[in-house]
DNA sequence: GTCTATACCGTGATAGAC
DNA sequence: GTCTATCACGGTATAGAC
């Protein structure tokens, strides 16, 4: 299956993407167009069609998909080696929150509703409930291990849990943008913040 | 000076940004067009220009003042009568994000950097410190008040209520858009999310 | 203050030659 | 698979008549 023909339309699809990523990184979530990426791929604009058919919304799409691939991988190195349990929660956040400012324009592009006509396709959306999955078999593990209550695995605690990352992320992305993880105003209190939540669904 | 000439002047300008924030609503922040509220407006796009010189970024900017504006207003409504305290600042962090979800267009454009080339004006900047002092002081009342530790009004204590609000707001709007506050799922969890501030900075 | 007209640019998207 | 050509449409913004 992977002839000579597919692997390079595999490779302009990626270097499509690269160039996606770095045009809403400079310019932010709103500013992608095919026809840049198209300028930065050295192509005409009609050309891109044959690997995005529907065009401008099959490439947010793919780049949504890419940014959670991304995300998701980001996390898991931040996480290596660790045992379940509150620790490995811990670094998991502080991971997540450090890839998002790091890579604003694809965290944009997931955690806010930016772009007007777009939304996730179905197929995209299950990556995102899978992600989410990922986070619940987290708890679940650090509740196994004596680390968490019980209610750290309730809906109430992980829609908290989202809500605290979410609220660094969107306040250093908006207020302090380029600023490093270590020294970003709002992201410098990741770990405070996230005191908040296991002092309340740790064990102590 | 406000004679019947700048008086008609300013009600255009009030009905433009009326319409303005309509589109926002409806259509995202990032779905302003001068044609849009001139084709609101009942009028074409280049009259509009009389009203907001530089255009666009003008427009964006008085809806950013505008935004200001009315969160101030309705922050203010949701504490009246209330007594400098923990009582009150509760109330102003709910009322805040009830507004935040009822008007998202104005809350994205305060809360997230979604328009690609914009940023407020210097002047427009300044409201933004004095809402920020606003906060300062309702801490300082409810420290003096006895109702929470001094170190409430440490900007780490400051940032950290605005990264609650600001994940309360952001995760309900980008994943919940249109759910009435008192039902949204995230901001359902106003209370308890501002409870873990209140255990670490409240008097017990 | 509003209009028409215009210049200019950009976009998304399709058809069809090569 | 890439191109040229083209369509249709939208936008911002300015000049100048009324």
């Amino acid at each position: 299956m992977p002839d000579r023909r597919s692997r390079r339309r595999q490779d302009t699809i990626e270097e499509a993407l690269h160039h996606g990523v770095q045009v809403i990184t400079e310019q932010g979530v709103g500013a992608l167009t095919i026809s840049e990426v198209a300028r930065r791929l050295g192509m005409r604009a009609p050309s891109l069609y044959k690997y995005f058919p529907s065009g401008l919304h099959a490439l947010y799409d793919a780049l949504f998909a890419r940014g959670m691939e991304e995300a998701k991988a980001a996390t898991e190195r931040a996480v290596a080696g660790l045992a379940p349990g509150a620790a490995r929660l811990r670094a998991a956040g502080r991971g997540y929150v450090r890839w998002a400012v790091e890579n604003p324009g694809l965290a944009q592009l997931l955690h806010w509703r930016a772009v007007p006509g777009f939304e996730p396709s179905p197929g995209v959306m299950a990556l995102s409930h899978a992600g989410q999955q990922l986070l619940a078999d987290e708890l679940q593990a650090a509740v196994d291990a004596g680390e968490l209550r019980a209610e750290a695995n309730d809906e109430e605690a992980i829609d908290t849990w989202t809500v605290l990352l979410s609220g660094l992320m969107t306040q250093q992305m908006a207020n302090e943008p380029g600023a490093p993880f270590d020294e970003g105003r709002f992201t410098r209190l990741t770990d405070p913040v996230l005191d908040l939540w296991f002092e309340r669904y740790g064990t102590h």
